[in-house]
DNA sequence: GTGAAAGCGCTAACAT
DNA sequence: ATGTTAGCGCTTTCAC
């Protein structure tokens, strides 16, 4: 209850001398209005430094012209770019974003998710782990909902993601054409929708240039730093071969080149090391990471493409869309530059 | 107009058999309702699966719920953290937080203030640039607004940041104590509020200590990599002599140990470099980073914290809330760990 | 071309 | 204890 009443536009209408519904008129462009009048109202917006109130519209015609924006966590490197990718794009057509982080917790997503519903959001951006067959109420939405990076298996809603098959398949034809031809792949937990798709790309080349892709060369871990060294923890421990590696992720493959430099295993003489997403750190981390980078502003772009189509043509028909990996030769994988 | 329409207050009170009045007051838990009233309306809310319409209610209560945050950008590692604690404890008490990226530009952030205004947010957490000399309109505000990492010189926002003089003392204290007295102090632009407090800070630790602060030692650049790589340049070409640096943020660190590195000069061997921030890079860079941590995310919820004693109590006094900064010893100054 | 008035979903003052 | 109703600021019929 902060706060020196706001002009309204019976203030307006008052100051320019005319009607409240002739300086909605006016303010929404609308045809119809004596050239005279429409000049004696915007003198008066101006004079007051009158602002619509943005709640009131809302109400009026159920469009809140906000959306939301439901992200794991802004402090993981890879969500900055999404979200401001995403504001951006927002910010031009006139909508607030509002930002939700729920570290990937299916509790604090439905929480999330109706907390923006009931703020009347006029469509959702979201990244996340939420399960559809739990959670049948997704599918009587009120308003259209964009996945964003992961898709949810089984779930209509239309997705934006990288091509995480392609990517991997690129990382593994690279480190192929550089001499590696025993490598092991290390991956996030294997239900993962990406590891699934990034695990399949690497065994897809393997297979494609006839090289072995043992079964104990593949190791579900962790997403994460740990994950990573654990892997190759194990994989040395079982004394298994190879000269490469391909992580699912950037933190990941820091990881693993930390745990072989304990071993004394040089990066890249001894083992070359590719990740996936092209966070800040691979560029320089030393060796610096060869790894596979994701358009993720433009995702964010297009996400929001994507939703305002909805919004306003009432398509229901979208479609994914499926973004083109680029992969950045570093020297983690005996390439020569430290490509920013 | 997208979508089925919502399940109001009526359809709960019809469902209950009340009247809305009745409805409302169960809704905001109010005495004066009979017990089996209160169960037959939250029956209905649970049938109808009711999620009340938080437009409507910021119409009719002038209160929203929803607050602004206006930073710089999303991509500067500085603010992610950020962001995570203002959100997080945003989401505690149920209000939304609407994220604006302004690049700085004082531009983006009027029409920002002037965008979240029309949405009616309750209050506004702030980091940027505008003056308050050339945009005396801000002290007219109808919100509170709360300044976050940097001060606006004669404005009259609380501000929640960190000690910078402190820290830069402390820097400057630990390369003395290390050995080092011929410190070169590179900062961003000389008119900047942090720029002020880090150098100051410095000079005090030398002036204290007493050893030289020759004028051409300290130099005023920008708070990127570019800007510590240059400054360093400037120093070796000038020929002037040191055997630390003080860099008045990371980024510039990591320019200023590159350009060391051209020159083949040792870090820390025969340069100690000292950053600030502590941003995630620092402890990963190679030679991992000394520097000073803000304790960023507490930043956050703190600011947070005093925006809502202002909405509620409607405190008219605030004060500025002074965080403390903490050392952390690195390799880049001769520490012996690479904690994280 | 312009204005009066209904109504979006909710809360609170007022009546019963 | 419960219901009726005015009104938050706006848009949009519907009259004139």
């Amino acid at each position: 209850m902060n706060g020196i009443k706001q002009t309204t536009i019976k203030d307006v209408a008052q100051e320019a001398g005319v009607s409240i519904a002739t300086v909605s008129r006016v303010l929404n462009e609308q045809s119809g209005v004596s050239k005279e009048l429409v000049e004696q109202v915007k003198v008066a917006v101006q004079k007051l430094n009158y602002q619509p109130n943005a709640i009131a519209r809302a109400l009026k015609n159920s469009e809140s012209r906000s959306i939301g924006l439901i992200i794991p966590d802004i402090e993981n490197p890879f969500f900055p770019a999404l979200v401001r990718g995403v504001e951006d794009a927002m910010q031009e057509i006139g909508y607030a974003v509002i930002l939700c982080n729920t570290d990937g917790q299916p509790e604090a997503e439905e929480r999330y998710i109706k907390f923006l519903l009931s703020k009347q959001v006029d469509g959702i951006l979201f990244v996340g782990n939420l399960n559809f067959v739990q959670n049948p109420w997704l599918a009587a939405l009120p308003v259209p909902m964009i996945l964003l990076d992961r898709k949810i298996v089984g779930a209509p809603f239309p997705t934006v993601l990288v091509d995480n098959e392609l990517g991997a398949f690129m990382v593994v034809e690279h480190l192929i054409k550089q001499g590696r031809h025993h490598i092991a792949i290390i991956s996030g937990k294997s239900q993962s929708p990406i590891s699934i798709d990034r695990v399949n790309g690497a065994i897809r080349a393997l297979t494609m240039y006839g090289y072995p892709c043992p079964k104990q060369s593949i190791l579900n871990s962790y997403f994460t730093f740990e994950g990573g060294y654990q892997a190759v923890n194990d994989l040395i421990a079982n004394e298994i071969f190879f000269d490469g590696i391909f992580a699912a992720n950037d933190m990941m493959a820091i990881g693993a080149i930390e745990c072989l430099t304990k071993y004394g295993r040089h990066v890249p003489d001894d083992v070359a090391v590719v990740g996936f997403d092209d966070i800040r750190l691979a560029a320089w981390y030393k060796p610096s990471l060869t790894t596979v980078r994701q358009p993720v502003y433009e995702m964010g772009q297009i996400a929001v493409q994507s939703l305002v189509e909805q919004l306003t043509h009432s398509k229901t028909e979208t479609f994914d869309k499926i973004l083109k990996p680029e992969l950045v030769i570093r020297r983690s994988s005996g390439g020569k530059g430290d490509t920013l």
